[in-house]
DNA sequence: TCATGAATATACCAATTGGTATAAACATAT
DNA sequence: ATATGTTTATACCAATTGGTATATTCATGA
């Protein structure tokens, strides 16, 4: 099985609930099977989950090429029937793990700036995110968009695609963010959004790129306080 | 062969001389053999550059794994035995293709930035290079220490090694203009040169990242921008 | 021109690749 | 408890993987 835990809880519906260390997913275990802790889920839907959990940071890591179906099944435990029999190949699965590992970010930024009331706060949301986890970003083998982006771009149209939509919704996102500002009057009026937006993504991609490659999270930490301080000499 | 030509040219020591599109490498072709047009170099050498020059921009693109020996072998029109006689595995081509890439850039950097007097000069020599070589970049499949790094940093020890040890040298090549600037008086007492390579770093690569990704040159171009005002900022 | 070492092509290898047909095991509603 | 559809394991497939031994071809100095 090749899982570690790091909690385990009791309930009364289904036993003990073991909390994977990675990403905190609650699985559980009855019978001799693992199921992932959703209520009304059909089982295929719960081993596809399952599947994806597992494999999401090896692809991640590893690109689509450099992943095998003896990675995957490796990595859950179960044989290729049942991973054939929830996904159509291994492109799908690679699809899915992409996606699976953009909206966890996605998830947690979101919840992050659903608190912030202005544009200053709302872009610091997102620099605050990365603040506090940045760790768990590099231990899952760095930004899932960069990663998808630079592994596929010639390879794998599909996940390119996905990873080409990614990147322009967080673009999008900021650029909303900016121009709402400049509406409000709370962003400096010769600010251009898209500029703004590119120099952003910028620095936080470069940041989590030197620091992975040169083995030190200074790189990042000390782009993320630049960043800082674009934002809040463009925020009135 | 399959080998796109853009130029031929007339010598009286070798006769014809083919150009190759890529690179501009000059190629000729003696009896039925292709070499590459340097004297002296004994055959198994000029073979090996010949592999090297064919796989480059496929490593680039592809990646690692992508990357297979049938590539190679279909990239030279060399059969399997002429490539393991030149080179111990696939590993060894690898690198030498990443070498050659990075090679590449460094020289083209490296002659631009003789020509500058000052630190406001050396560091816009960077920028006038992204400037003007960001479509042979993009076609060569973006840049080689982004995508060696991204591919490699948990496949393949020895090429992120390499990537890693790129992307510190111009790290730190950046570090020393700065520094050296402080010394003469040339930039702003309170920059920080560390910081300051890099945001320089990050707006490079995430300008190429996200202009690939979206399919759109200008997030670079503006990013190129930015940086140019960032140096202006820095610089008495 | 010819002998000799260097370079390349050919034919092969075991292992692994992604994928499939089918049989077994399973969960669950009745 | 059992019947039934769902899910998973087993055993297999052709194709491809990286790599090698050997035969052939080639380049070149004498």
């Amino acid at each position: 099985m090749n899982i570690l835990m790091i909690a385990i809880k009791q309930t009364h519906l289904f036993g003990t609930i073991f909390f994977l260390e990675q990403r905190n997913l609650p699985y559980f275990c009855f019978y001799t099977n693992w199921y992932i802790f959703v209520r009304g889920m059909k089982k295929s839907e719960r081993t596809k989950q399952f599947i994806i959990a597992q494999t999401a940071a090896i692809f991640n890591k590893k690109g689509f090429a450099g992943t095998s179906m003896a990675d995957i099944t490796g990595a859950t435990g179960l044989t290729k029937g049942a991973i054939y029999g929830n996904f159509a190949n291994k492109d799908a699965v690679a699809l899915a793990a992409f996606a699976f590992n953009y909206g966890q970010i996605r998830k947690t930024v979101h919840t992050g700036l659903q608190q912030a009331k202005n544009t200053r706060e709302k872009l610091m949301a997102y620099v605050s995110f990365y603040k506090e986890y940045y760790p768990t970003i590099f231990e899952w083998g760095g930004c899932p968009i960069l990663n998808a982006a630079s592994d596929s771009d010639d390879a794998h149209p599909a996940l390119f695609e996905k990873a080409s939509s990614a990147l322009e919704s967080w673009r999008n996102n900021l650029i909303s963010i900016i121009e709402e500002g400049l509406d409000n009057g709370q962003v400096k009026p010769d600010v251009e959004p898209e500029a703004f937006a590119d120099v952003f993504i910028s620095l936080v991609e470069g940041g989590i790129l030197i620091a992975k490659t040169l083995g030190t999270e200074k790189p990042l930490l000390s782009n993320l306080e630049q960043l800082k301080t674009q934002i809040e000499q463009i925020v009135i």
